[in-house]
DNA sequence: ATGGTTGTTCCACAA
């Protein structure tokens, strides 16, 4: 079972590149999408039907917006975070799937440090941190993925310096990360690939960051402890960066053996 | 210290 994770930054503006990543031999089980930016009713659900997926969706105008896109059908299980219910932005879906718990995270960016959209992002992992701790209990095989807009370690950025004063790489972020890690939870590629390996998963669009490789790791997927005792494989498709048109995130996938 | 780029929406904001 190989599961994906691709913040599109517009699933509009890269329909193409999402339908030909689809349609490729080794396209992956489960797809969990970020950045859709679009309500439901404008995500093209019968072209990735066709593309062989069944697609559950939260949308939103203009922002945000996850989606979880499969081969077998996604049984809904949540479609908001709980912890909140004045939160109305579109960052969380989860679903029986595969014999797996999914979720679909698009965890705030928080930039400027100190703002109250630095207030929500801490806010936000307190709550995921929070519900994390119920879907491990299950004892199930769970995977959290997608952008979790955190630079876990000094080891995920180009440059530590250059990113110092970054919402995604301050001590507070790597905090709310590590609480998930201390908890029990497998970052899938780096335990595969320690450091000094580099995997980034994001380049900014400025500054030329893609063609100097100045990149961050910043999309993951995450394993409960039954899901990372199958984990056989990790990796980031670099390819869909390097297309015209591109996101600025490229795909990071997993595979999982066969439940014993 | 600033500007560099992309997407969506509206004449900015978020990333």
């Amino acid at each position: 079972m190989r599961i994906a994770t691709w913040n599109v930054n517009s699933v509009r503006a890269r329909r193409r590149h999402l339908l030909d990543w689809l349609g490729r031999p080794d396209a992956p089980d489960i797809v969990l999408l970020q950045e859709l930016k679009t309500e439901e009713a404008a995500f093209p659900a019968m072209e990735v039907r066709a593309a062989g997926y069944h697609a559950l969706v939260v949308g939103q105008k203009g922002y945000n917006g996850v989606a979880i896109l499969s081969r077998a059908p996604a049984v809904e299980r949540l479609r908001a975070l709980p912890g909140d219910e004045a939160d109305n932005q579109a960052r969380y879906v989860e679903a029986e799937c595969g014999g797996l718990i999914v979720a679909c995270v698009y965890c705030p960016n928080g930039n400027p440090v100190g703002s109250a959209k630095f207030a929500y992002k801490l806010a936000w992992m307190d709550r995921l941190a929070r519900h994390a701790e119920t879907l491990f209990a299950t004892e199930r095989p769970v995977v959290i993925g997608g952008d979790w807009n955190i630079c876990p370690t000094a080891e995920d950025a180009w440059d530590e310096k250059a990113m110092a004063a970054d919402a995604l790489c301050q001590p507070e972020s790597r905090a709310a990360w590590r609480r998930l890690i201390w908890a029990g939870w497998t970052d899938s590629w780096r335990a595969l690939n320690p450091p000094p390996a580099r995997g980034y998963t994001y380049w900014d669009y400025q500054g030329g960051a893609w063609a100097q490789d100045h990149g961050l790791r910043i999309d993951a997927l995450v394993l409960s402890p039954v899901a990372a005792e199958r984990l056989a494989a990790a990796g980031v498709d670099r390819a869909p960066r390097a297309l015209d048109g591109a996101s600025d995130h490229t795909p990071v996938w997993c595979e999982l053996d066969d439940a014993a």
